[in-house]
DNA sequence: CAGTTTGTTTAGAATTATTCTAATTCCTTC
DNA sequence: GAAGGAATTAGAATAATTCTAAACAAACTG
């Protein structure tokens, strides 16, 4: 995994790549949504970071979201109506939500079979993105380490 | 397609097993996305059933909606954080969601595929349902007849 | 039937995630 | 070290949806 400097230095790059700054607030939320690689909403990052930077607010929170989202840091995530929750994961990957715990996890996808997603699509319509979702329960819990 | 009677029956029935009423409301709000198979928001469901029942409040198109997800007569279409929106498909099919238009359009998905999608899940998850939705736009608009 | 129960509709208030506003603070550059 | 632009902040505003409590309607019950 990407240590926790060379991706500091990912988010410099990115930022300043579009003229904007590498704020410590932008750090910290980055490294908390790094940290823990569950799916967060904004409210468990803000609680997260306020711990860290205890003077930040909600605001600030949403706004570095924006902006770590619209410089490809950090994807969004949306199940139906439910709070927006964020993810680390750049891979192409599809997301499978418990419902019984309320956990978020990741699925890889083999881009074998995006391309035939892809191809589901009539001629003429030029998808930008692909969400793939799945909603259910968890498997059987055992008692092995669960992350 | 079905006749305006048929579905009429299947909401009765449907909702009759259950022992819910098949009121008016709950009809005129089946009939309006029947009517016009887009995918329309519970707003526009609103204004659509107004005309027809202009007496109607905007909860009841909302308990009307629940009511009718609840048994299997629409289904639920979310994009991102936009409004709900209501889809008379009961096919298993996917969502194209035109960023220029804003329009919806259902992509159908072959049986295998969906096998394939639900392959994708480790062992032990059980997904009880599976959402399929691309984002971009849907191609050249030439002069023959849309719908 | 009359009376009771149960389900449904309704208007308006409440909720809640998110966005907006406007003031302040922070950098960067001249 | 002032000026200008960018970012943060608190709090207000927004908007889709849900909740509340009262009125209404249909379905039972004896
Ligand atoms: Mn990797
Ligand atoms: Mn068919
Ligand atoms: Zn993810
Ligand atoms: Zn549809």
């Amino acid at each position: 995994m990407a240590s926790l400097s060379e991706t500091h230095d990912a988010l410099t790059k990115r930022l300043t790549d579009t003229g904007l700054r590498a704020t410590p607030q932008r750090e910290v939320v980055f490294k908390v949504i790094l940290e823990k690689r569950d799916h967060p909403t904004a409210d468990e990052i803000f609680a997260r970071v306020k711990a860290q930077m205890p003077t930040i607010s909600l605001a600030t929170v949403y706004n570095c979201l924006e902006t770590l989202v619209q410089n490809g840091l950090v994807r969004q995530v949306n199940f139906d109506r439910a709070p927006t929750r964020y993810c680390p994961n750049l891979h192409e990957h599809a997301h499978f939500h418990d419902e019984t715990t309320g956990a978020v996890h990741d699925i890889d996808v083999p881009a074998e079979v995006m391309v035939k997603l892809r191809e589901l699509l009539p001629h003429g319509y030029d998808a930008c993105a692909i969400e793939l979702s799945f909603r259910g329960a968890a498997g059987v819990r055992r008692n092995f380490a669960q992350n």
